[in-house]
DNA sequence: ATAATACATAGACAATTATCTATGAGAGGT
DNA sequence: ACCTCTCATAGATAATTGTCTATGTATTAT
């Protein structure tokens, strides 16, 4: 995966409002209204926020009549932590320095 | 963890210069002027770049004379997979919505 | 058809960030 | 003592990002 492209993951986790919003859809799917009442944030900036949080792939949208309800996506989820794991080398469950060599 | 820290954490991986670190830092510790050799930007900024992945706990700086040699802290890996792990509900390992409810 | 509701988009603006040049600090070599 | 080398810090600037107001687009209710 390229630089960009995993920039762009991760920077669903580097603003303190997405990661208020994460830990809202932790305990499953909710709708952007909802949200909206919990986060001293206009509509707007919701918007915003989802836009990067669905464009990174963590978070899925699904509309239902005038709602858009939110939630995590497993698969983004996983995309994301293979992609930490490969970066900082935890996975390989070795000492030896000598793995994951250019 | 508090959503600031937790941001703090997540913006060492969302910046390609920072990844591109990483990624070199993969194949174990690696002098700073090593890393400057393969980037192309200036050495202040390749500093700059190092004090956000050492302020993130994702890399510890060791000094050895006139060096400075980056690596990757395991536990500082650690720390941000659970983190994300936490935060996606990738962990737990259930299919069910209840899981992680505030 | 009209109005109301929920959300997205456009554009402006302020805050943050990435980058640079210039300089400072510490370590070694002559 | 002086110079050189490596890295950090300070300050300036341009690019990016987060936020707002205003407006547009669907969808639903009357």
């Amino acid at each position: 995966m390229d630089e960009r492209k995993t920039a762009s993951i991760f920077k669903a986790f580097c603003d303190e409002n997405r990661i208020r919003i994460l830990k809202m859809l932790r305990s499953g799917e909710k709708c952007a209204c909802k949200l909206l009442e919990e986060l001293n944030v206009t509509q707007p900036t919701l918007s915003h926020h989802m836009k990067i949080l669905c464009d990174s792939g963590i978070v899925v949208g699904r509309k239902e009549g005038k709602w858009m309800h939110y939630s995590v996506s497993t698969e983004g989820a996983k995309i994301a932590s293979d992609c930490l794991n490969e970066l900082t080398c935890v996975s390989c469950g070795c000492e030896n320095k000598s793995c994951n060599k250019e």
